[in-house]
DNA sequence: CAAACACTTGAACAACCGTGCAAGTATTGT
DNA sequence: ACAATACTTGCACGGTTGTTCAAGTGTTTG
């Protein structure tokens, strides 16, 4: 085993024994890098005030369309949003209150 | 004004308003970005459970010294950790229990 | 002082990302 | 059926990001 050069073995040993397994690692890197971006989180805190068509959010937003159906494709795979379509139009909602969450508990992080 | 689809006018002021402002928002997303990384992610990971020099977490990750050092100097430049030389070696620890709240309600999530 | 060790830094590179554009699909209204 | 509207998609482009490598700084030890 290698050499440590502050740590023992036991140090060691519950050191590595914090880290998540690889899978769960790499979902929580996914899961934070969708927030990680301005056009994301704006979408994302939008939509935990209510529900939203594509071109409202657009508008809101002050982008195209393309690029918010673009972001809100990235957030639907992550399963952060979910869909439904309503006439002509697609309707878009948090998936769950969990992501409410998250976003109140950065931005308490922000505000500290 | 623009018009809407799905808003009315005092809809569409709430959810302007429910936007936080545009450096509120620049400066969460970019502390998110910091967690969207594995290096980064068991960096933090780490720490959270004690204080460690470079090279103690380079080995722990399997990583070199350099792209650990790099990572940290991202993090360190996000205020999420802080540093100290205690003789030849620079030790590393978390700057504050909130990072560690906030690496606990990410995972959370992941083990919904 | 010189060698060894711990760490940092800058440049270079490939990989990834967000956006705009143009063309596509789906639904509604006439 | 046709036009209009709402949205999606693929591609191309510029910009960013994470890593490696090599050279650098700072500290301790012989």
């Amino acid at each position: 085993m290698a050499e440590f050069l502050r740590l023992d073995g036991v140090q060691a040993d519950a050191a590595a024994r914090a880290l998540p397994s690889e899978p769960v690692l790499e979902e929580l890197a996914s899961l934070y890098k969708l927030f990680g971006d301005g056009t994301r989180l704006r979408i994302l805190t939008l939509l935990s005030e209510g529900e939203f068509c594509v071109c409202d959010l657009a508008r809101l937003l002050g982008a195209t369309d393309s690029a918010v159906s673009h972001q809100l494709r990235v957030l639907k795979q992550g399963k952060l949003i979910r869909s439904r379509r309503e006439g002509k139009v697609i309707v878009y909602a948090l998936a769950d209150d969990h992501v409410r969450l998250l976003l109140q508990n950065g931005l308490e992080h922000v505000n500290e």
